[in-house]
DNA sequence: ATGGTATAAATATATGACAAATATACCATA
DNA sequence: TATGGTATATTTGTCATATATTTATACCAT
């Protein structure tokens, strides 16, 4: 064992918090099925006397279940904790801003979203229902409609739009890691001005990729999608700079 | 407006908590670049003078942030809270709950991982420098020298080539995002008892992948990955039980 | 049936205090 | 000088007690 070659025998050592047991034991009530989604917790109090620990302590702990999105807390009578619906959504929430913490790149991004994005429409193309159809083209008749009253502004039916075809695709996965990837590119372009040129462009992008997904196009429906990053994806790359 | 088509005008209320003023205006810092990794925050108690609030609501604001993952706490002289380095840990951490919790499924998993993985490799075909390739073939003879003393357990070798060949496709976005949907499949595989057959393909594969990257055949190195991951994921099909 | 008020239950927040963990400074000894 | 021990200061962790706020329900009046 040499001075520069230090083997590692031991882990760091972090003492752990009351809380944190409390926690662990609530999580494996939770997986072991004994508690499921819309059961109540008892209330702070109690559970501060069953763990034998302050009410500050369990709060604590309940913040963190919370933060997990294990459970929700209501406010009031007939409040307290609850067993929440397993989602995704806090996935997708902590994956976007472990992105964002990175200082990546735009070119990086739009790589990964072409990646992504082209899967999803090819997916979509084989698996979309007639309610997904249905919420593509409700999103497309919608920012049609706001165009007409003279509103340039396209993103929320573009969100929309994007969100209904990714749900088409029947992988929560995809869903949530492109919605992780998306969040950046909408947070710009809901900060620019929209031109007309651009609702126009994005609607008729909309437009292709429903065609596309409903003649189960698939390679027709991954070249649009493309041509439609590639498009909308320059523009808000000078904005950013 | 007839009584069975009640149109949603409003949207759920609820009453936001002090505490999450301070989880915003936390993030907002950090996301904003003015709070980097490593720094450190003002301790609980000047905290709570800055926001005018008590030491208890700092602190439930904290242990959000905390289970976020965007900060560490330090007990103790020099302690607080510092701003975290962006980790996959989390996000690997809370997809195993929610694939425990069924609200996503292995198989949309594995789906996704397929997708990436395949994107990875066809880059890292292109990309990949000599200390990429050095470093895969290192992780390769690891394995092997692990293997050669009667160690069946290749999981972290496996990881680490993984890992290495993630980082030859010189995209940050996909290198994390993979890490995180691939961490919960492993930290499964290491639970098993892997059998030396298991190890033996693995390396084997590993080395194909390898092959065809050197040989900058992208067809090749995705169709390999897909051998792989199908391979292996038949062997860990309930993940994270 | 509708509206208003009181009450009870539960979480949210505050104050003050002590316990525990940790880094640093200082001193004694070999 | 290096090592070991102790004291001190800083910071988080936890506790006890209390009040504020939110919300559901019960009850009463119109």
């Amino acid at each position: 064992m040499s001075e520069n070659n230090v083997v590692q025998l031991f882990r760091t050592v972090r003492v752990s918090r009351a809380s944190e047991d409390i926690v662990q034991q609530i999580r494996s009530n939770i997986f072991a099925g004994k508690l499921a989604p819309g059961d109540r917790l008892p209330s702070e109090k109690e559970l501060a006397e069953q763990f034998g620990l302050s009410r500050v302590t369990v709060r604590d702990a309940l913040r963190v279940l919370e933060s997990q999105g294990l459970i929700t807390i209501k406010v009031g009578a007939g409040g307290g904790a609850f067993v929440a619906n397993p989602s995704a959504r806090p996935v997708s929430a902590m994956l976007t801003d472990m992105l964002r913490l990175q200082g990546l790149s735009t070119k990086e991004l739009v790589e990964a979203r072409l990646i992504i994005e082209t899967s999803i429409v090819t997916l979509a193309a084989e698996r979309a229902t007639a309610e997904d159809l249905d919420a593509m083209q409700q999103a497309i008749a919608a920012a049609r409609a706001g165009r007409a009253t003279g509103d340039p502004n396209f993103t929320r039916h573009s969100v929309d739009f994007h969100a209904a075809l990714a749900r088409a695709a029947k992988n929560q996965v995809l869903l949530f890691t492109v919605n992780s990837l998306r969040t950046p590119f909408y947070d710009t372009l809901e900060k620019l001005l929209p031109d007309d040129g651009m609702a126009q462009r994005a609607i008729e992008d909309h437009q292709k990729l429903l065609d596309a997904v409903v003649a189960h196009d698939a390679a027709q429906a991954a070249q649009v999608m493309r041509e439609h990053l590639m498009y909308f994806e320059k523009r808000v790359e000078k904005i950013a700079t």
